[in-house]
DNA sequence: GCAGGTTACGAAATCGTTTTCGGAAGTGCC
DNA sequence: GGCACTTCCGAAAACGATTTCGTAACCTGC
C-alpha cells in the first residue's frame, strides 16, 4: 500500500491540509512543520497520487504523443524528436508521454483527450486525420501538428523548410557542374512532397536546364524500394550524375545499388537524402543530407502546446524551422 | 468542459449511480433506462475521467515501458516489440505507455509507478538497475525484465536464446566449411554478451577447432564502430572467411567495410548478425541473422505483467524464446 | 392477504489530493 | 488594554467516478 497525505499527517500529528501546503510551497506553513514534512515525506517514500491529483486540479501536466504502425522512419524520426522534446517539456513542468494506439484507431486519441489523460497533444503528420483536427478545434483541444503544414490558420504547426532544402541541395550540385540531376519523390501528394519537388523545379529553371521528365522518378520508404528507382535511372541512354532522394532511407538504398553496381559514390554519382536521420551513417560514404533540425522541432512542438496550456487564448504559431545542408560524403 | 457523470444523470433525470451501472453493465438496472443511457452517452461524447475512475478503483489499467536516451537500437528493437505488447495489452484489456525519462534518471521510474500512474511496467534490459529492481520487489509492484535475465528468481523475464542462436550459426557457417571465423562482442559483460560467445566457443569445440584470440574483437553500436574491428580483422595475416556480428547494426558497417575494401560478400567473407531489425534490409545483400522472435517478446512480457496483474500470488515467470537463423544472403 | 423474493433505482461513502475559508494564537502599536 | 494585523493551522468542500447498501415497488405462490 503506498503512503498518503493522511499517513504523514497521522504521523507528524497534524492535518492533511497542512502536510499538502507544506509539500506544495505554500507560504502559509512554519518553515520548522515544512522541514518535519519534507523529512518525513523523503522517509517514506511518498508520492502523491497521480490520479487524485489530477482529478482535483483538472489538469494533469503530461503531454501526449500518438505512435501509430511502427513505420520505420517513423520511430527513427521520433527518436530524433524525442531529447528536444523530453527538454522542453522538463522546462515547462510538463512530462511527455507517448501513446500507443490498437489498430490505429484515430478515435482512441480523442478518447485519451476527452478522457482527461492529457492536457494537450501532438499531432505526428502520418496520422494526420481532417476529423480528428475538427473535433480537436471544436472541443478546444490543445494540440499542435508536427511536421506538416495544414491549411488552416487555426492550428498551429512545426515544420522544417523543405523547399530551401531542396533548393540548397540544387545549388549545391549545380555549382559542382551537375547537370543531369535526377530527383526521387513520393507518390502521395503532401505538402512536404510539393515543396521538395517545387525547389528541385525553382533550381533547375533560375538555372536556366529544363527539367528532364525521365530524371523525376516515384518510390515509397520500404526496404529495398529505392532500388527499382534507381537501376531504372542507371539504365537511361544518358544516365544522371547525381540523385537526390526524398528521404535519407531511400538515400541508402540508392548508394547500395549504385556501389552494387560498380559505380562509385560520389565520384560517378553523388548522392543526397533528406532529414538527417541516424540511417545516413549506415553507410560507407555517409549521406550527405538536409539535416532538419529535430531537436528543435520537438522542442518548438512541444513550447507550442505548453503555449496553448498556459494561455487559451494565445494564437496558432506557425513555425517554419530552417534546416542546413549536411554533407558527409555521399555528395 | 467534459460531460460527466452528472451531466448525463441530469438530462435523463437519473442518479449517476444508475447511469455509472448502465454503462458499466451492471445486471442492476432495466434494459430500458440502460438503453437511454447508453444512448447519451454516445450523443454527448461521453468519456469517463481517467484521473476519477483510477482514484476511486485504485487501479489505471496502464502498462508502462520506459525509453530513456534513444539509442539507435533501443528504438529499433522497440518498435520491433510494440505490435505484439499492443495487441497482447489490448487483449488483456489494458493499455501500453511509453514515458520518456528526462535525464535517464532511473528514479523517474520508481516515481511514476508510487504514483501510481501505471498498474505494472516492463524494464527495458538497457536500464537494468539493481536498485530499482529491489524497491520495485520490496514494493511488491509487477514488473518484467525484457531481454536480460536477472539473476534472481523472484524476477520476471523473457529473453531470446541468444546461446542457441549463436550455436546454430556457427553450425551454419562450419557445415559450409568455414573455419576461421571471427566474433565480435561487446565490451560489456552481460548475460546476451556471455552466452553468445559462449555459443561461439562450444561449436567451435566441438567442431575440434581451436579459437584463435586474434578472432574475437570488441566493438560497440555506435555508427562507425564496426569499421575498425572489420579493418583490423582484414590486416591479419590470414584473414577470416566469415564475420559474426553481435548485433545487426554493427553487421551493417561490417559489409559496408568489407565491399569497400573491394571484397565480395558472401562469395569473400560471410557476415551475420543478431537480432533481425529492420536495418538489415539496409544493406545489399541484405543481412542474414538471427532472427529474435520481437512480437512474440512483446506479447509475452505484457502477458507476464498481466498474470502479476490479476493473481498478485503467481510465480515469477522466467522465459526463452526461441530464436531462428534467417538467411538473407549476406550468409 | 401476506411472507418472501426479485427488480430497479438512489443515497451516500469512498478514493487522495487541493484549496478556500475561518479562527486561534501571537505580535506590534497607540 | 484594545485594536489591527500577521502567522500558522485545520475543517470541510470540492474533483468525478465506483460500489455498497438500503428500500420502494412489484411479483409470486399459498
Amino acid at each position: 500500500m503506498a503512503t498518503s497525505l493522511a499517513d504523514i499527517a497521522r504521523q507528524l500529528q497534524l492535518s492533511p491540509s497542512t502536510v499538502s501546503k507544506a509539500l506544495n510551497g505554500y507560504r502559509d506553513v512554519a518553515s520548522d512543520t515544512r522541514e518535519l514534512v519534507l523529512r518525513a515525506a523523503l522517509e517514506l517514500d511518498y508520492q502523491p497520487s497521480s490520479a487524485a491529483r489530477n482529478l482535483r486540479r483538472g489538469r494533469t501536466d503530461r503531454i501526449g504523443l500518438f505512435l501509430n504502425t511502427s513505420i520505420e522512419y517513423v520511430v527513427d524520426y521520433l527518436s530524433g524528436i524525442i531529447p528536444g522534446a523530453v527538454r522542453c517539456s522538463q522546462d515547462c513542468g510538463k512530462r511527455l508521454l507517448i501513446h500507443t494506439l490498437t489498430d490505429n484507431d484515430p478515435n482512441q486519441l480523442l478518447q485519451v483527450c476527452r478522457a482527461g489523460e492529457i492536457d494537450g497533444v501532438i499531432l505526428f503528420s502520418t496520422h494526420y486525420d481532417s476529423h480528428t483536427i475538427e473535433t480537436l478545434l471544436a472541443e478546444n483541444f490543445p494540440f499542435v501538428v508536427m511536421g506538416r503544414r495544414i491549411p488552416d490558420e487555426r492550428v498551429s504547426c512545426v515544420v522544417p523548410d523543405y523547399y530551401d532544402g531542396s533548393l540548397q541541395v540544387m545549388n549545391h550540385l549545380l555549382e559542382q557542374g551537375h547537370r543531369r540531376i535526377a530527383f526521387t519523390t513520393r507518390p502521395e501528394l503532401t505538402t512536404a512532397n510539393e515543396a521538395r519537388l517545387q525547389g528541385y523545379l525553382d533550381a533547375l529553371n533560375a538555372a536556366g536546364i529544363a527539367p528532364d521528365e525521365q530524371l523525376i522518378v516515384e518510390t515509397h520508404i520500404e526496404p529495398d524500394s529505392g532500388v527499382a528507382p534507381t537501376r531504372q535511372l542507371l539504365a537511361l541512354p544518358q544516365r544522371p550524375t547525381a540523385i537526390v532522394a526524398f528521404h535519407d532511407l531511400v538515400a541508402v538504398d540508392v548508394i547500395n545499388t549504385l556501389q552494387r553496381a560498380g559505380l562509385r559514390v560520389p565520384q560517378d554519382v553523388a548522392v543526397f537524402g533528406f532529414d538527417g536521420l541516424r540511417a545516413g551513417f549506415r553507410t560507407l560514404p555517409h549521406i550527405s543530407t538536409v539535416q532538419q533540425p529535430l531537436e528543435r522541432i520537438g522542442e518548438r512542438v512541444v513550447a507550442l502546446v505548453n503555449r496553448q496550456l498556459s494561455d487559451p487564448h494565445a494564437p496558432p504559431g506557425q513555425e517554419t524551422l530552417p534546416v542546413r545542408l549536411v554533407l558527409r560524403g555521399s555528395a
